[in-house]
RNA sequence: GGUUCCGUAGCUCAGCUGGAUAGAGCAACAGCCUUCUAAGCUGUGGGUCACGCGUUCGAAUCGCGUCGGAAUCACCA
């Protein structure tokens, strides 16, 4: 029960027992209250002048004075125009911060029992990727764990655009003009030398355009299963996708299953002729059949060309009844850009009209653009910023900025090495999931990407400052959470509360009776404890922005604390118990709440 | 032209399921390291929440309209 809830329900029986009116405490309004108050949280008393028949001041009095009286969770009120600010007791506190402290799996809501697969990064393999592609796998990654946070089972996955006619290109213009050229002969990364072959390409058709009637020939060999042609397909297509491979993986993005659309892209055929048969969609005279969209304020959209193929709706049409029927899935999300939105608006309505009741259950997780300063990202202009280039500067920002610093003297290179990747990624990775997904995002290459204020480094920063206190207090294993201890392979696994060697030696933790909060510490655990709900609002919005932002207030908050106590100067061991085991709890939620994100936290930085 | 999304400080972004005097960061300026990591903390300046009308006790938030920007409306994917 969330702090609000209980102030609600307590409200509704005051209402209740001073006025004799049942108030649903679902419907009341109670909100954090605003820090230039006295108070925790806020009732909205305007709403309940119609009951109570006094001014919003004697309301407010009335309802304090009454759960004063009957809570003692609650200690003092004060009524100021219509909103009721109530101060909860340091036992209440006491009480809600032992609970999540002590709770190892603190922030993971409870299963939904519904099953949900994502897809995202759906390439093509005919160019390297960019950073609209990095928002777009970062987004995708950190939305499936945060569904997962929440309680769903995720299935990752994405569908790589693998054959059609800009492949073909690709293929012809290595063949003219590339000498045999290989990823080993040139030292080039596959997806790049593949994505310098497009280019190629286009300059060829600008010179002559008849090289088109070429390409198509090519395709038409592809479709027909030409050996010749469907080897060097394979063979440019595995240079891609060992080129995507490293990036991925520099990214840290991973995916259960991988479709390839040479599998996919007839599927949905029999679709076209079930619409037709249901009267769904129409064929006109020339063969070409269509779905009319008209009556929802749509246009006519055509699913079959005259020649009988399909396009490229088709195709989703029939992957998505695979995959529900496949994976028994309750719902889809497709982390598609929004210049998507049109056709995903069209696609949902089509399958709702053949009948599919899962069609409503398919989310359309539209992300705005990454703009440069003077506009869209073009290839023919050169400002496209390429991913692979974009992580290596991270990294050699990172670098410099640890080096000037000069904290890391007795660190291995090899650790180093990790650490800059870690900062480097981290920034890059917070720096987009901050924002709000939907909207469209500016990147500035000129100007590096911040870290100093609301930024990953930032968080990083503040967790590493707090395992270095945990460290000098005598906690001998850094971090006292076992998920992270465990997976570094320094101690074999024990449980969270064991690890925490000091706060045995510091004396037995008792929360409550005896230790007094500070007003900062209550602050603290009121924020830590919000942190389940913030994950349900994230989840629910599919907006990891919502967990960066958090991820701030929450640092930011320690800072403050951290700049204003001296906590292991504490002569008093219950008092210096709860502070380590609430910074402590600081840097474990931190450690989740980054991780939804794909953000590592080190402990030294 | 139709549809959808967006417009908050010089810049980048929070806040938007209606609540009190609209918040951060960057940039600028002024302070704080013999004390747990200064990638930090404190302070100053900076706003017609694009504009207008409406709903309401109360609007950055909801509705309508205007202006400005973006995307989309292919027998491309």
């Amino acid at each position: 029960m969330t702090p609000e809830s209980f102030i609600a329900a307590k409200a509704s029986e005051a209402i209740k027992a001073i006025y004799g009116a049942d108030v649903e405490a679902s419907t009341l309004q109670v909100g954090v209250t605003r820090k230039e108050f006295e108070g925790d949280f806020t009732l909205v008393t305007f709403p309940l002048l119609r009951i109570t028949r006094q001014s919003p001041d004697a309301t407010g009095a009335a309802i304090g004075e009454w759960l004063v009286a009957n809570c003692p969770e609650i200690n003092a009120f004060n009524s100021v125009k219509g909103f009721l600010n109530l101060s909860l007791s340091n036992l209440y506190w006491s009480k809600v911060f032992e609970a999540m402290a002590n709770d190892a799996d603190f922030g993971q809501l409870p299963s939904t029992g519904r099953r949900v697969m994502v897809e995202f990064s759906s390439p093509n393999t005919n160019k390297p990727l960019h950073l609209g592609h990095v928002r777009n796998n970062l987004l995708g990654s950190a939305v499936s764990d945060l569904l997962k946070a929440a309680g769903e089972e995720v299935i990752k996955t994405t569908l790589v655009n693998d054959r059609g006619v800009h492949i073909c290109k690709s293929m012809y213009a290595w063949q003219k003009r590339f000498n045999g050229a290989t990823p080993e002969s040139t030292g080039k990364k596959g997806d790049h030398l593949v994505g310098d072959c497009y280019v190629e390409y286009a300059k060829m058709e600008k010179e002559n355009p008849s090289v088109l009637d070429d390409v198509h020939r090519m395709l038409v060999d592809w479709e027909a299963g030409d050996k010749e042609v469907r080897d060097l397909w394979q063979r440019m297509n595995q240079w891609v996708f060992d080129g995507f491979d490293q990036t991925y993986k520099a990214l840290g993005i991973s995916f259960d299953k991988t479709y390839y659309e040479h599998d996919t892209y007839l599927l949905g055929k029999e679709l076209v002729q079930e619409g037709l048969r249901k009267g769904v969609f129409v064929q006109d005279p020339d063969g070409s059949v269509w779905c009319d969209l008209t009556s929802d304020g749509l246009d006519r959209k055509i699913v079959q060309r005259s020649d009988g193929t399909s396009v490229y709706i088709t195709q989703d049409l029939g992957t998505a009844e695979r995959r529900f029927a496949e994976n028994n899935l309750d719902s889809h999300v497709y982390v598609v850009g929004n210049e998507q939105d049109y056709h995903f608006q069209v696609l949902k309505l089509i399958l709702a009209k053949l009948g599919f009741d899962w069609a409503s259950r398919i989310y359309h997780l539209s992300y705005g653009m990454v703009e440069l300063p003077e506009g869209k990202m073009k290839s023919r202009e050169g400002t496209v910023v390429d991913a692979d280039d974009l992580i290596e500067k991270m990294y050699e920002e990172a670098k410099a900025t640890s080096e000037e610093s000069g904290k890391l003297a007795e660190m291995s290179e090899e650790e180093k090495d990790r650490l800059y990747h870690m900062i480097g990624l981290g920034a890059l990775k917070y720096f987009i999931l901050k924002v709000d997904p939907k909207k469209t995002m500016l990147f500035d290459p000129k100007e590096s990407i911040d870290f100093n204020g609301n930024t990953g480094p930032f968080i990083q920063y503040t967790h590493a400052r707090i395992c270095s206190i945990l460290r000098k207090s005598g906690v001998q294993d850094g971090v006292p959470h076992k998920e992270t201890v465990a997976a570094r392979g320094l101690v074999n696994g024990g449980d969270p509360s064991g690890s925490l060697g000091g706060m045995k030696r510091s004396g037995s933790f008792r929360c409550g009776s005896s230790v007094q909060l500070s007003q900062k510490e209550i602050r603290l655990v009121k924020i830590l404890n919000s942190y389940p709900q913030k994950v349900g609002e994230a989840a629910a919005a599919y907006s990891p922005a919502v967990i960066a932002n958090y991820c701030y207030d929450l640092a930011k908050e320690f800072n403050q604390y951290y700049h204003e106590t001296q906590i292991l100067k504490e002569p008093d061991q219950d008092v210096l118990g709860m502070r380590l085991k609430l910074i402590g709890t600081v840097a474990g939620v931190l450690r989740k709440a980054m991780n939804i994100l794909g953000i590592e936290l080190p402990e030294r930085m």
